[in-house]
DNA sequence: CATACCCTGCGACAAAATGTCGCACACTCA
DNA sequence: TGAGTGTGCGACATTTTGTCGCAGGGTATG
């Protein structure tokens, strides 16, 4: 219901800010990304390899970029430069599910306009991208709960790890045991 | 915004490169690293307070400085600005045992050259200030813990709300009480 | 200047969650 | 068949929360 913006963006250069490209090695997750941002009205263009992404750098040259940390054996953070290379203007943002403040530090450097982890939702990527920082924020519903995010979080890392809840535990640097008892209670709520 | 670029810097003008800023609530801990980098050969000149790291900054013109994220009531992300504007070509580095995504991010943002976790010792700090560090992409191959997503959480909601604990409680649905505590402990690692 | 509100730090204590050990049992591979 | 690994779960000591409550600081407002 929410068109894109209303403000003052009427001179976007060379690029065009309604066009994202995502880079994920993940076709699943890019997708669901691509759809719920399509939703809300932007051009969407997914790659899931660094050479996909350049070359659609250079043919779309979208305004806005998505890219996960990992991409197969090979650095998001290079992607950055690259992208920024073919397009100085470019606004990216690093989405990683493996987040380490030394990547973000050098993801910013690189200049990637903001470092979110996953589990992160279409309206806080867009939000970080137009760097809509405040002014009539309509606050947002309220953020997941810690409990929620410590849910998502393990599930995602089962599946990385098919349901293994040994592997899972020693990934997490958890107990077994908790880690066991934290799975059989609730789903968690908010 | 912070130029990422940038590599032959000749002309240092008015500051010089061999004088350390170092502004830390800590005293201890200012002191021992004071010595640590005077024993390398550097100057240093040591802040306990906001006030007088400008006062510093501006009367002694240091071209480097290590600044810890919370001094006393205060945030170190709020003095790289005034540091920045005092003198543009100011070498910053955030030093800091709370640290979190959200807050590197930031750091980097206003100009900070680096994001360094306590303890980290002379040689790190020296090595990330001149910039002679290994610009490798050390991604990590363990998904971050629970307990670090957590605070990583807790951080960036924290940051949305300005600060604020309580509302940031009610918000993540969480005890003003649990959160307190929380934030004084030391962020786990991994 | 009194009053109302909201934020913050922190002590105290019971309730709940976690860390740890340990054991039984299933399954796979050489 | 023995070694290695994964799983489910009981039991119990520790820790971490959930709650209450109090005191102090800051800020609007009548």
């Amino acid at each position: 219901m929410t068109p894109p913006k209303d403000q003052f963006i009427h001179e976007q250069s060379t690029s065009s800010d309604d066009r994202i490209l995502i880079v994920d090695d993940n076709d699943v997750f890019a997708n669901v990304l691509a759809n719920s941002l399509k939703k809300r009205g932007y051009k969407t263009i997914v790659a899931n390899c660094v050479n996909s992404a350049i070359q659609f750098a250079q043919e779309e040259s979208p305004g806005l970029a998505v890219i996960d940390l990992k991409i197969d054996t090979e650095s998001g953070l290079d992607l950055l430069q690259s992208l920024k290379q073919i397009n100085p203007d470019i606004k990216m943002l690093i989405l990683t599910g493996y987040s380490s403040i030394a990547t973000a530090v050098e993801a910013i450097k690189f200049g990637a306009i903001d470092y979110l982890c996953k589990p992160a939702d279409a309206d806080e990527i867009l939000a970080a991208l137009t760097q809509q920082k405040e002014s009539s924020a309509p606050i947002a519903s309220d953020p997941p709960s810690v409990g929620r995010m410590e849910w998502e979080h393990i599930q995602k890392v089962l599946k990385e790890n098919d349901g293994n809840i040994s592997a899972t535990a020693r990934s997490l640097g958890m107990h077994r045991r908790t880690l066991q008892r934290k799975l059989q209670k609730r789903p968690v709520k908010r």
